[in-house]
DNA sequence: CTGAAAGCGCTAACAA
DNA sequence: TTGTTAGCGCTTTCAG
């Protein structure tokens, strides 16, 4: 079966009921009252066809697809995939079919993904962060393309944020360790570049140890990617200082960082306090469990459909939400030991 | 802006341009020749009102949507979401854009899905598994929809199936324990209703037994959602009886059993060896290291999207492909021990 | 090389 | 309650 057979149409169903098409658009669609004889014969030669309506002309005529987009930066990464499996299926229960691109966290990419998602007529679209080229913006508003990013919270956007706020999350995880009596603290973050989540995190870092009269030099921050291999790579030289604590981008930079700890034969917490952020499920089993900033990324997908689609369905703009992040405190973070942990190990 | 604006056609761009619609789509499409002249102002036109084309339209009209959906059990498992993205990627770079559902592993809802795929009119569809309701392989029949089957392969199937043997994958992690003299083996497989990749697991343990002498009685499986919480939970019942090499459905219940066993003062491989099964790319790091089997969930996912628009570009049935997994050897497995682990411990 | 016109399968007035 | 008739925005013969 080579060859794409012709499947019947609405025109076919109308011909077997003897009735116009207009009358099985409508029972399909139950848009208006149908005689109970009519309705069955419709049915009943839909079933004998095997009709299946077509939903690229029905959005054609309609002038909507019933499509949401969803453009996210990778989903070899367990916290999106987790976000956008809480997404699908939020909108899939309203009724909305997911449209799926990968940007690879490149932005230039990701405009050219937005450009295919307005030719595809979505009705709305998920983005992840804040950070998107001028050119994203213009092409949305024109179009009146209704969008949502996520994974972000910033009071000040223009846009609508469904998400939390990077900076705001990581005093917390600053005020546990300095209160644990850290002083000498590093940060094994994610890349930065195209990433304003990323930065944020590092900015937030940064300006909290500032706000307490320490600070967080360039030399003590290192970019890794987002993966164990890469993190425990950077570990050494990101402790080569004197470190009690070490902040990471997310878990799986922490998993890492812990994993090559235990490697070296530094102690976690004792030696040296570690911290996570995005709370994956695998954090609470570890020993030590990992202490981290939980998101709530499942959450946070599901309101980021409900607000899109309300804003779809009754023609008005997106709301924001800002979410709480937590921080989780386990079992890689204590207070800093006598003989902190330093160079001479 | 809360209504959406009317957005320029391919007639607005044409008027403009002073040429006619048809010549605006030939040069969209370079599908003839077209005078420099005519063509620089339809450029000119279309970028002058910011024209986007309505790939909706485009397709009720070639018959064909540049699309291929993939319908998976779900994303909250690392192996699906890295073949996916693979699958995506491809797709992405061959100018096909991907729909996505998740079944959330129920093949009723599968079916739904994949009814919705067609009215959708996707060209091509990626399916996981091998078990599917006939319904659904009696509207892929029927429609002419080509559509692909993963992470499985069984040559007497009557679909495409790029995938690989989970039967014969046991084989080998079954061979490689009773190589080191283990004759207690259990399992703690993954939940096999609905979900015919489990199952073969299982049977594919189950055979290899046997064909030993040995067997894999019921009470020494235990199926368990794919979970490190819920397999730590079932590491106890699982290791009552004596058991000196407990073989899981894939890494993350592997984790979960040597996480347990480690906090229970079970040595790994020590008093027990443990295997996994996808090689995500924590297993690796792990100390120990987890001995699993590698199934390349991203080469798979790749050459899916290849064969699948390969078959879809050329008018031509889908092509099969068996993928070879790779029984990796590491450190969570070793030879028997004198004084095996058992009940007393 | 370009234009005119038909039609993809559906919905939505407008009539009846 | 039902049928008729325009399109929705695009591609594709067929002429010229």
């Amino acid at each position: 079966m080579a060859l794409k057979p012709r499947t019947a149409t609405q025109l076919d169903v109308a011909n077997l009921a003897k009735v116009s098409t207009a009358t099985v658009s409508r029972v399909l669609n139950h848009s208006s009252a149908i005689s109970p004889n009519v309705k069955a014969r419709v049915l009943t030669a839909i079933d004998e066809l095997g009709y299946i309506r077509d939903a690229g002309a029905r959005a054609l005529a309609m002038q909507r697809s019933g499509t949401l987009g969803a453009i996210i930066p990778t989903l070899n990464n367990a916290i999106f995939a987790e976000g956008i499996n809480a997404f699908e299926r939020t909108a899939q229960e309203l009724g909305y079919t997911l449209i799926l691109s990968v940007s690879q966290q490149n932005l230039d990419h990701e405009h050219d993904l937005v450009i295919k998602m307005i030719e595809r007529g979505v009705d709305g679209l998920l983005l992840v962060g804040n950070r998107h080229n001028d050119a994203v913006y213009r092409r949305l508003d024109q179009t009146g393309v209704r969008y949502v990013c996520t994974w972000a919270h910033d009071a000040k956007s223009l846009s609508a944020n469904v998400g939390f706020d990077n900076r705001q999350a990581m005093h917390a995880v600053v005020d546990h360790l300095f209160g644990l009596g850290h002083r000498q603290i590093a940060m094994l973050a994610g890349q930065s570049l195209d990433n304003d989540r990323a930065m944020d995190r590092i900015t937030g870092v940064r300006e909290r140890l500032e706000s307490k009269g320490l600070s967080l030099p360039a030399n003590r921050v290192i970019e890794v990617p987002y993966s164990v291999a890469e993190s425990r790579k950077a570990f050494t030289a990101v402790t080569q200082k004197p470190v009690t604590a070490l902040i990471c981008g997310n878990d799986v930079i922490a998993y890492g960082a812990l994993l090559e700890a235990q490697k070296q034969g530094v102690d976690v917490p004792g030696d040296l306090s570690i911290t996570g952020f995005d709370d994956l499920s695998l954090s609470a089993e570890l020993s030590p469990a990992l202490t981290t900033v939980q998101v709530g990324a499942e959450p946070m997908g599901e309101l980021a459909a409900k607000k899109l689609i309300y804003a779809v369905d009754n023609q008005l703009d997106v709301e924001s939400a800002l979410l709480q992040t937590e921080l989780v405190v386990r079992e890689t973070t204590a207070r800093v030991s006598i003989q902190a942990f330093n160079v001479l190990r």
